[in-house]
RNA sequence: GUGAUCGUAGCUCAGUUGGUUAGAGCGCUAGAUUGUGGCUCUAGAGGUCGGGGGUUCGAAUCCCCUCUUUCACCCCA
């Protein structure tokens, strides 16, 4: 293969999908900034075992694992190629980040002396999960989370909720924030007596949008959830009314259930203090989210855009213990994280991005000999010290190649100073939109080009 | 990990049941036009047909493997 290539599921961003991006992550920065999260960073490869096993099987099988450097296969039996899972941990140490959370937990506990708590915090950098790509997926993308850990207060969930209306009412996107409790779904397994297939329970019923209640009711039987044990379940699936009257109803149903009452309570709370912020998105108690990761303990949220055929692009929940596994209790803490890349496809598919996200030079000037680019070059930084953007061609070339570099680079004004121009001290500005041109001073330019 | 799918010039694509030197449009370079672009005309450059192996007198075309594209499942942002 002799033409050059990059890694599958990998980008390249070319300037007007980079200032595209840009506006993405400024939004979100702006927001996260404004309601007192502090930014960090944290390096794109970690210790391996600080990332194995906190994402489930699926996620170990999913991180990219970096050989160690040296003679990383020095002193290896030949018998070790029978297991070559066994094989990589003895030659990998580190893999790349496969999302921001698991860092940011090992970052807290590491550094815990020098923060201050409750510590609010976010991120925006890239993770890389050796999936296949498809639709909206891809292997190396950007998460933009916040995460404020060291309370339990509920006041936190009611923020994110309140971050992410203000995010997508920024980005001009109408969505669905759908919001659920871990508690709940805890407190539905117990009452139905399958308290110990949790996983398997949440799992498939967080299918019920895409499958459909019977293909769920499928997966469970396979799962071996009992039959009465999904009829019971079935009448809270189809939970329906507004927000207050599945609260209500479920509060009945989960009566027993002391861990699913206090979900319920944790619920009413959050939708109750929501209800006096006027939220502009729709918020949906959605009891068939459940979310894959399995560190979550108490609220969760998803976010889904209207109108786009698109996986959720915003997500979050709270972990109450996340902390633990690193060495530090009683650290509860809960977070969002934006997918900027799947909001840009979903911005580009409802053509929202603003023009301006685009804009760059507004004069170029033209290169016609060394006396007049001398003349030029004082112009451009005039300009450049008034902010406008401005630059000069750095060749010598034909007027007709100038032009044609003006116009593809879409720059609204040439500017030619050339023998004429220099004896008079002045220049011939073109509008390359209506062809007009006219003979103008440095000062009038100005006032021009503005 | 499972199942499909794509790949021919910089880009978008033709290419007959396998048969001489693989084409077009756009783009690029030069000229018509040595200080005025977009239109037009003329000429030119550019391809080991994704890569490797096989069948055949002969492969862009048929077979196998592999990489890549896109999509679904699993899982997830």
């Amino acid at each position: 293969m002799s033409k050059p290539s990059i890694p599958k599921g990998t980008r390249d961003f070319l300037p007007i999908e980079t200032a595209r991006r840009n506006y993405i992550f400024d939004t979100i920065r702006n927001v996260y900034k404004k309601y007192g999260y502090a930014p960090i960073e944290t390096p794109a490869m970690e210790n391996l075992s600080t990332l194995l096993g906190k994402y489930g099987d699926e996620g170990d099988k999913l991180l990219f694992k970096i050989l160690n450097s040296g003679d990383a296969f020095a002193g290896i039996q030949s018998t070790a190629l029978n297991d070559s899972n066994a094989l990589a941990l003895q030659v990998c140490e580190k893999g790349l980040r496969y999302d921001l959370t698991v860092p940011f937990a090992r970052f807290v506990v590491q550094h815990q002396s020098e923060l201050v708590f409750p510590f609010k915090r976010y991120q925006l950098q890239p993770v890389w999960r050796a999936d296949r790509p498809q639709k909206g997926r891809y292997r190396e993308f950007y998460q933009c989370d916040a995460d404020v850990i060291g309370s339990t207060s509920l006041l936190n969930e009611v923020e994110l909720v309140q971050i992410i209306d203000e995010v997508f009412l920024t980005l001009d996107i109408d969505v669905v924030v759908k919001i659920n409790n871990r508690k709940v779904l805890s407190g539905i397994a117990e009452i139905i007596g399958e308290a110990d297939k949790l996983i398997d329970i949440t799992v498939a019923i967080d299918k019920m949008d895409k499958v459909g209640l019977e293909a769920v009711k499928q997966e469970l039987l396979a799962k071996g959830i009992a039959p009465q044990a999904i009829e019971q379940l079935q009448p809270i699936l189809e939970l329906h009314g507004n927000n207050d009257e599945k609260l209500t109803k479920l509060q009945t149903i989960l009566q027993p259930s002391a861990t699913g009452t206090l979900g319920v309570q944790e619920l009413k709370t959050i939708f109750d203090y929501l209800k006096t912020l006027q939220i502009k998105q729709t918020l949906e108690l959605d009891l068939s989210l459940a979310r894959g990761l399995n560190y979550y303990t108490g609220a969760i949220f998803e976010v889904k855009a209207g109108g786009v055929e698109m996986g959720s692009i915003t997500g979050g929940g709270r972990y109450d213990d996340l902390t633990g596994i690193f060495g530090l209790k009683n650290m509860s803490g809960v977070g969002i994280s934006f997918g900027a890349d799947r909001i840009y496809d979903v911005l580009l598919q409802l053509d929202k991005f603003p023009s301006t996200a685009a804009e760059s030079t507004r004069v170029l000037f033209f290169n016609l000999g060394e006396a007049e680019e001398r003349q030029a070059l004082q112009y451009v930084q005039q300009l450049r010290s008034k902010n406008i953007v401005a630059e000069i061609y750095p060749d010598r070339a034909k007027l007709k190649k100038q032009f044609e570099y003006a116009d593809r680079r879409t720059i609204p004004f040439a500017a030619i100073v050339g023998e004429d121009e220099l004896k008079t001290n002045t220049i011939s500005l073109k509008n390359l939109k209506t062809g007009e041109q006219q003979v103008v001073s440095i000062d009038a330019l100005f006032q021009l080009v503005k």
